[in-house]
RNA sequence: CGGAGCAUGGCGCAGUCUGGUAGCGCACCUGGUUUGGGACCAGGGGGUCGCAGGUUCGAAUCCUGCUGCUCCGACCA
């Protein structure tokens, strides 16, 4: 992409209203516009990033045995009545009518509605298990939306429902989703911590909250140091051996974490003093594992073996990719702007061409570009006139892996600077060095972080 | 929903106390000089001062009501 091309509306300042860094940054990196208090469009490069998280997460849902669907964001409440949810909801749900004035809402979730989807094909246990999942808009007309996308009234979400027989298959489908949300926020760069979590209104008996630690985080979790060791199952991981989920999961559960809400100060300081991390956390996932909660009422029964009909037992798994934009800035920034894990970063590299114009550093940066491109790298190539310091702010606002400065000066000696923005770390080299160096990277970052 | 605050060009702000018909920086447009870490010179465009009433010869400024947004608390991906 060239920049000349591109549309990035950044900003030297942040708006007043941005008060937490991720928010500022989104604003001024051009990322996404508020249109409401909680609502926002997003904008290029926010998309970008928004489809690459989802694409992460679509990627591990499939390997973990989950069915994508799509449901609408406009529900009926007579699903929702059945339920009895209609009325315990509250105002948080976005009530609306249609012109024949039928009770409409705008979907804060959807068990009711992939709870209608099961029960009106699935009728035999032969066709369980079954984990549906899809990535949709909702709404929440939360009382005070804040901090951006973080806690907007509109957001996106991956929900996953899963569907067993018995109490026990349930549970394994649970311990499926908990690998499957190691190993994405794994690819994503980050790391994110399971926590014993409250089941809340949605009811349940087993529930686990996922949280990355960050300075700004809106709660505090108490965790055990054992939890910044783990290791994270690759790959081959296989979701098929229920013994082998089930050992992940109780490695990843041996050890003390909770957030506030959870916490057991007795329990907490039978921990050794040493091991005892007290920090700040972003919720990112929450999974629930709640029986028959829904399955009972809206009479959601597969014919078991023995001829009988029983409800599904469920779960559901959520995990919200505009937020976790926000996080991941949250826990990947410095002071001149951000610094994007590898997998999700909107471009691989950005290219800074010191002299527009010339055409000497013009066409050396047409050949890298094309060369990169050609490699299956994703550049940003700023093309604009303008002097370096800008150019370099932009660069190092919007967060992108690398740097490749080209100007005249370098070009004398056939060379070009690489820069790495996590580390600030400048390297001079010549243009088929630069072009290795950045395909090999790309290679290694594929491999670990790829699908 | 309870408490606090803000609203002046795209963004950041001054002006409001003490009423006299709107200004600064950045951004934008034109021309020129520039270009190795947010350039400089000259010229230019853009605002019914959130909305509606009221007071006044005169309102961004004073009064009343409303709306929007933000922050602190209870809730959540």
């Amino acid at each position: 992409m060239r920049l000349s091309r591109y549309f990035l509306p950044v900003l030297k300042e942040a708006p007043r209203e941005a008060e937490i860094i991720s928010h500022q940054l989104m604003l001024r990196a051009g990322m996404i516009k508020q249109q409401s208090a909680g609502i926002y469009s997003w904008l290029p490069l926010g998309l970008n990033v928004l489809r690459k998280v989802e694409q992460i997460i679509r990627e591990e849902q499939n390997r973990a045995g989950a069915v994508e669907v799509l449901m609408p964001t406009i529900q009926s409440a007579d699903l929702w009545r059945e339920s009895g949810r209609y009325d315990d909801y509250g105002k948080e749900m976005l009530r609306i009518q249609d012109r024949q004035e039928r009770d409409m809402l705008f979907g804060p979730t959807n068990e009711e509605m992939i709870t209608d989807i099961f029960r009106s094909y699935v009728k035999s246990y032969k066709d369980l298990p079954l984990n549906l999942y899809h990535i949709q808009w909702k709404f929440r007309d939360e009382v005070r939306p804040r901090f951006g996308v973080m806690r907007g009234r509109e957001f996106l979400m991956k929900d996953a429902y899963s569907f067993d027989l018995d109490e026990a298959a349930s549970r394994a489908a649970y311990y499926r989703m908990f690998v499957s949300y190691l190993r994405t926020f794994d690819r994503l760069g980050v790391k994110a911590i399971p926590m014993q979590a409250d089941t809340g209104p949605i009811g349940g008996d087993l529930s686990h909250e996922f949280l990355i630690l960050a300075d700004t985080g809106e709660s505090e979790v108490f965790c055990h140091a054992d939890y910044m060791k783990l290791s994270v199952p690759d790959a081959g991981v296989d979701y098929d051996d229920d013994a082998a989920i089930k050992g992940i999961m109780d490695q990843w559960t041996a050890s003390y974490a909770r957030t506030d809400e959870m916490h057991d100060e007795a329990v907490w300081n039978e921990v050794a003093e040493a091991d005892r991390m007290n920090a700040r956390g972003i919720e990112v996932g929450h999974i629930f594992h709640f029986g028959q909660k829904y399955s009972e009422p809206m009479g959601a029964k597969v014919t078991g073996p023995d001829g009988k009909d029983v409800p599904v037992y469920m779960g559901s798994y959520g995990i919200g990719p505009s937020r976790l934009v926000a996080a991941l800035i949250e826990a990947g920034h410095d002071d001149n702007g951000i610094i994007w894990p590898a997998s999700v970063a909107p471009f691989h590299v950005g290219f800074i061409n010191l002299r527009s114009g010339d055409e000497r550093t013009d066409s050396a940066c047409e050949n890298l570009y094309g060369q990169l491109t050609n490699a299956g790298m994703d550049v940003l190539y700023d093309d604009t006139d303008g002097r370096a310091g800008g150019k370099f702010a932009l660069a190092d606002l919007i967060g992108l892996p690398w740097q490749l400065i080209v100007g005249p000066r370098g070009l004398d000696n056939g060379e070009v600077e690489l820069k790495e923005r996590a580390t600030g770390n400048r390297e001079t080299l010549t243009l088929e060095a630069a072009v290795n160096l950045l395909t090999d990277w790309q290679a290694q970052t594929e491999a670990r972080y790829g699908g």
